[in-house]
DNA sequence: TGCATTGTGGGTAATAGTGGGATAAAGTAG
DNA sequence: CTACTTTATCCCACTATTACCCACAATGCA
């Protein structure tokens, strides 16, 4: 069965670039808590997948890159910027230096804030203040009288 | 059970054309880590992958232009441009002298910088300006609305 | 209240990335 | 076949980064 992941955690980036995580995406005990910290297509975050479902989901892309004839470059975009993360003993990872541009924070800054928010498989790791926005407008949006007309309702 | 390798690093490439690996692709205590460097088909780069995982690619291959009558040629150029590599103690391979014109750049340069970049069973390496150009084009694709329509979303 | 868990900071040993020298191997010219 | 030149292999060294600890205050829960 696959777990999925909900909720918003605030969260510190100290000066060594360690963001802790959510005490759920944390396997106890076992020694397996292998994951992969790689970049959303299309979203300003990071990702961060259990090793299995970071697998998954590159097999399924390149299932669809092979079929659908697309660019060999999707996959290495995907895979390139994916990377093996351990959480440490008390549960935190480390950014890899080729994804810190992407949450642009300045991890000296001591007030420097990320997002933790699990969306589904994956848990995404937002700079704060992109987050604001992004989920001021969802926000807004679901309150409007579009909504129902676009999306409906009988999915809740 | 097959690894696949991921994640991009940028390294400097010595005077002496040597590149050092990412940790991940060498095999510690274990003196197996013996690699075949070589060209990727179609793509402007090289490719470093485990002595096994290059032979079983040469399979692949093989069964393809056996079956769809391509030219024998191909498995010549695939195999005649591996070179078998050995990491020396500190994780460095040495580029052979007939690949270096791939990389495309000067290693007199102390400035020389290429990528290093887990694709699948294999690692690319990519002159540093040329990998920008091709995960920059990829990183647009993944922004662009096309992409949805294109490839979808739903493997992730 | 007492204990376990969590979020966060920081110290230190280990590892990684890189340069350079010395020796060995390979190639070349006479 | 030998002397010379070049290239590769093997070391050692230095620095920055990372992994692994330990600490401690705040919180949650029994």
């Amino acid at each position: 069965m696959q777990r999925n992941f909900s909720g918003n955690h605030e969260r510190t980036l100290d000066a060594k670039w360690r963001v802790s995580l959510p005490p759920e995406f944390r396997r106890k005990g076992d020694e397996e808590d292998q994951c992969v910290l790689g970049r959303v297509p299309g979203s300003p975050c990071l990702g961060l997948w259990r090793q299995e479902s970071f697998q998954a989901a590159y097999q399924r892309l390149q299932d669809k890159v092979r079929e659908s004839g697309a660019d060999q470059n999707l996959l290495r975009w995907f895979s390139g910027n994916g990377y093996e993360v351990k959480p440490d003993a008390q549960g935190r990872i480390l950014v890899p230096e080729l994804l810190r541009g992407i949450l642009d924070v300045d991890a000296e800054d001591p007030e420097a804030r990320v997002f933790v928010a699990g969306v589904g498989q994956r848990i995404e790791l937002w700079n704060a203040a992109l987050w604001a926005a992004h989920v001021g407008s969802a926000d807004a949006y679901m309150d409007a009288t579009s909504f129902d007309a676009e999306v409906g309702n009988e999915w809740l």
